[in-house]
DNA sequence: CGGCTGGTTGAGTCGTGTCAACTGCGGTGG
DNA sequence: CCACCGCAGTTGACACGACTCAACCAGCCG
């Protein structure tokens, strides 16, 4: 709770395209995004850029550089926002004093990397059309679930060369396949707004399992709060 | 140290091709690799199979589940070798005695997760060739690590149709790529054995950073670790 | 009003996939 | 010991998906 309390107050304010944290960089803390859309990248030889991950409002940045000594990805906000950052110390001290805290937050950060571990299996094995439309959908349950969809409405802040980046494809084809996307009736879209008119039917023609989105814990867990006088997760 | 006396005791030998478990299957336990490679997989509806890790001597398999209550990935034997298998249970009492295995822990999972996020930056937007070498390369550094490359050479008991599913590539195009890598004098291979005759120009065409697989902690783990009485990672 | 950024569309190229035939090797059984 | 089979790898022909380049269009902001 302590520790809970302590994000609230360095809660900072940062603004569309700031960049939190360069690829190199020392690392030193993490942030919980509160508001605002987020993305890790990498930027290669050949001029173009690999973004990692998507951070929406409540997704823990930085995770994946625990326990290196430099960032190995960049990280910049899509939209304006607000983020807290907290410390490698703040961790170590929730280590020492809740084992249950300690695996909610490793099962935090694996969860983040299973949607990593899926989009490789989707960008290696399917095509431009199921990519996008894997992406989508899986962006569109992230948002259900904090809330953010409204009668199947979503806005989707990302131009489509960042989508480009995200997928391993050009800014052309994403447009191109989004065009493909509307004429088979899967996904329409004014402006950054997105509807699907059949959801299921998208999921199906992406190949979409939630499994890896699931996020109950086994029931090892709960006993081991209970075993540790903490909240749960 | 218990810990580590308790793995030699549940050593299992296991043959070539055996399925450690499902995809699916229940989440219960974790293995280190003693001797031989694993693989994990996923299987796809249109048949095709995308191999997500290769694991040698040494790793920790199964982290990727933890906190799920379902596997994610499916995990078989390459060929024969001996693992030794440990529970949840175990790595609960790890957190709460030791603070700094904890963070240890963490670290060796992180890093594995590291080689999955830099090969989905190079499928995603290197060529054939450049994606087969880096994972040659990457393969290379981590033998050599663990001591298993001598004179430069060392043995890769992967098919081509497994490198396709690790790469996102078809076995015909493997071999392609592999007549390709010869005959510019990057990789010479007979049987299972290859050789790099010159390293440094093979990392340069694949862009190879070897940031990823950095193994030294940053300093505060090592305050950590003094805090605590035990062992440092 | 003009420039800039993001998106759309078309034409042509190139990388990778697929299918198929063929080779070489190792293991197996007669 | 040899004949056979089967699997892994190689090579060629062809198809197709995605990229590039370029022109064009639509908002948006100065």
């Amino acid at each position: 709770m302590a520790l809970l309390l302590e994000l609230e107050h360095s809660a900072r304010k940062v603004s569309a395209g700031e960049i939190l944290w360069q690829e190199n960089a020392r690392v030193d803390l993490f942030c919980v995004v509160k508001e605002g859309w987020a993305y890790s990248y990498r930027n290669l030889i050949n001029g173009s850029m690999q973004i990692l991950k998507v951070y929406l409002p409540g997704d823990v940045i930085g995770m994946r550089d625990f326990g290196f000594t430099q960032r190995l990805s960049g990280v910049a906000m899509i939209n304006d926002g607000v983020v807290c950052p907290f410390t490698y110390q703040q961790l170590f001290d929730l280590f020492r004093h809740s084992p249950a805290l300690t695996a909610g937050i490793i099962a935090i950060a694996v969860r983040q990397q299973a949607m990593l571990t899926e989009r490789l299996v989707y960008i290696g094995r399917h095509t431009a059309q199921q990519r996008l439309a894997h992406f989508l959908y899986e962006i569109y349950v992230r948002l259900d679930r904090v809330g953010a969809v409204e009668a199947g409405r979503f806005s989707l802040p990302l131009s489509q060369e960042q989508l480009g980046d995200v997928l391993g494809l050009s800014a052309v084809h994403i447009s191109r396949m989004f065009t493909m996307l509307r004429d088979e009736g899967l996904v329409l879209r004014e402006r950054q707004q997105l509807y699907f008119p059949d959801p299921g039917a998208l999921a199906r023609m992406a190949e979409f399992n939630d499994a890896y989105l699931d996020e109950s814990l086994p029931s090892v867990f709960h006993s081991l709060a209970q075993a540790a006088p903490s909240n749960s997760l």
